[in-house]
DNA sequence: TCTAATGTTCGATGATCGTAAAACATCGAA
DNA sequence: TTCGATGTTTTACGATCATCGAACATTAGA
């Protein structure tokens, strides 16, 4: 678990980050952290195994979409809105209003409560 | 050459319009039908073979992006602009001006002359 | 030091994708 | 009616993708 390569926002495509936004995991992931707050990995809640979870992750940080940041074994998750938003201006908003209004990627919540 | 489907507009979703707007001779398609004007088949040059442009056109179709109409043996292509625009405000306008900015699908271009 | 937790990486698998050549269907023109 | 033009469909191929389980690496905690 090495520190993990994140794209600068001059190298991101519009193709790539279209192919990101194209699934409904993903988006599911986008829309939870569209608040801005940075998210555990643990809190991320997805209908697929770790290891899909950790490629979806993997998929939107190399497109640009996340920053992944490492505190001992944990990982936080934050949305590179502004980046992403310097670099294609409205597309980042426009997705997640659309994503919202249809509801996609509904499965992916929070995880309510870790410590019971 | 049978008359090719169209989706309605509710039926049309998000992660496929995504999919469909996530390869550059798709995006450079678009980019040429986004000044609402019909174009012939004919007059699409792209880089590829006419049989994989057919297909790049059928997934624009089957997705809602575009519409075919048919006239005896030619076809023609237009941006169904205003029902994506219904389905997914703004998505469309912001996807095109990265397009644009970026440049992607240059070399998808309309013939300039076919009767030499 | 040993153990448990946390993610990542490594195969493997079935599905889908982009591509092209070739066969095909349809229609207009000679 | 025959021929040529116009796209579509079929088939095939290699690449990529989403998915999972298992193995792995790293770190915190006992």
């Amino acid at each position: 678990m090495q520190q993990a390569r994140h794209p600068d926002v001059t190298e991101v495509t519009l193709t790539t980050v279209m192919a990101a936004l194209s699934d409904p995991i993903r988006l599911g992931l986008v829309r939870l952290l569209s608040d801005g707050r940075e998210r555990g990995w643990g809190e991320l809640q997805a209908p697929v195994a770790k290891s899909t979870l950790s490629h979806h992750l993997r998929v939107l940080r190399d497109a640009g979409i996340t920053r992944t940041r490492q505190e001992g074994t944990r990982c936080f998750v934050t949305l590179r809105h502004s980046d992403i938003d310097t670099r294609f201006p409205g597309l980042l908003d426009v997705v997640l209003a659309a994503a919202d209004h249809d509801d996609v990627g509904q499965h992916v919540t929070l995880a309510t409560d870790t410590t019971t």
